[in-house]
DNA sequence: ATGACAAAGAGGCTTTGA
């Protein structure tokens, strides 16, 4: 069998995959990713729309949850081999932000990493103490040799550069020292930022949220990060954001984000 | 400082998330 010179992997918070549904099916028909995690299904296990994906030539393995976050990922002409469900390090944690699998030769970590608004408080609290539980569980994970991936909504704002105006999001959870110094923290183990790695010092947003025309004006923010470890990071050849789905009516806040990988040694 | 949007449960609005 032939082998493809590259795999597409990308991340879309698809904010509600019930509302969004019929722009999924359009972008995967449209750009082809081969490997595929989602965010912010909103919708229980029952509800996930397989056949559907399944119609348009993808496997998923996927964790719902009623109402708020769920993740999943997608492998094209193929099911994604489940590794782990739920972040470990904490048993009393329910929600839905975190599912691993192995698919088209590497490991890939969908996380939807919480929002953490208000902050300070609880929900910010949790997000910091989810980050440290993130680092831990990724040391096992940047030293797979045939490569690994930490993708998906990070909910967090790297440096200034990734925000249209980092004065009017200070007080954000998204934007927090903390915040920032913990996925500084996840990087020193030797993933790399792949979009920031490709596009330099440019500007590239992945999320515009639904105010005041922040998408057309392209006042957004970069939070949807796709982490590689070594083997991978020396495999990229590209990297981008299809704005194109955000522009749409009814889109979600978030644009899919991708990167392209060559071939692995075999 | 403002404010959009979708889902859910109980209804034909209100609350919630982020």
């Amino acid at each position: 069998m032939a082998r493809k010179k590259t795999l597409k992997l990308a991340t879309f918070n698809v904010n509600g995959i019930g509302a969004r549904l019929a722009q999924l099916l359009d972008w995967l028909a449209r750009e082809r990713p081969d490997v595929v995690a989602l965010q912010e299904l909103k919708a229980r296990d029952h509800a996930f729309p397989l056949s559907a994906l399944e119609e348009a030539g993808y496997g998923a393995v996927w964790q719902g949850q009623s109402s708020w976050n769920g993740v999943a990922i997608l492998g094209r002409g193929t099911t994604p081999v489940e590794v782990r469900r739920g972040l470990p390090g904490d048993p009393a944690d329910k929600q839905s932000r975190y599912l691993e699998a192995a698919v088209h030769g590497i490991v890939v970590a969908a996380i939807y990493l919480p929002n953490g608004n208000p902050q300070p408080g609880p929900k910010f609290d949790y997000k910091l103490r989810w980050m440290a539980r993130l680092a831990r569980h990724a040391k096992s994970l940047v030293s797979i040799p045939g490569g690994a991936a930490i993708v998906g909504d990070f909910n967090v704002i790297p440096t200034d550069q990734d925000v249209y105006d980092a004065k009017a999001w200070r007080k954000d959870a998204l934007i927090q020292p903390e915040s920032r110094e913990a996925y500084f923290k996840l990087l020193e183990q030797g993933w790399t930022d792949s979009l920031r790695h490709v596009h330099g010092e440019a500007t590239v947003y992945t999320f515009w949220d639904y105010f005041r025309q922040h998408a057309q004006r392209d006042r957004g923010l970069r939070i949807d990060h796709l982490l590689v470890n070594p083997p991978l990071a020396s495999r990229l050849a590209g990297a981008g954001v299809d704005r194109w789905v955000r522009l749409q009516e009814k889109a979600s806040d978030h644009a899919p984000t991708w990167i392209e990988l060559k071939a692995g040694p075999r």
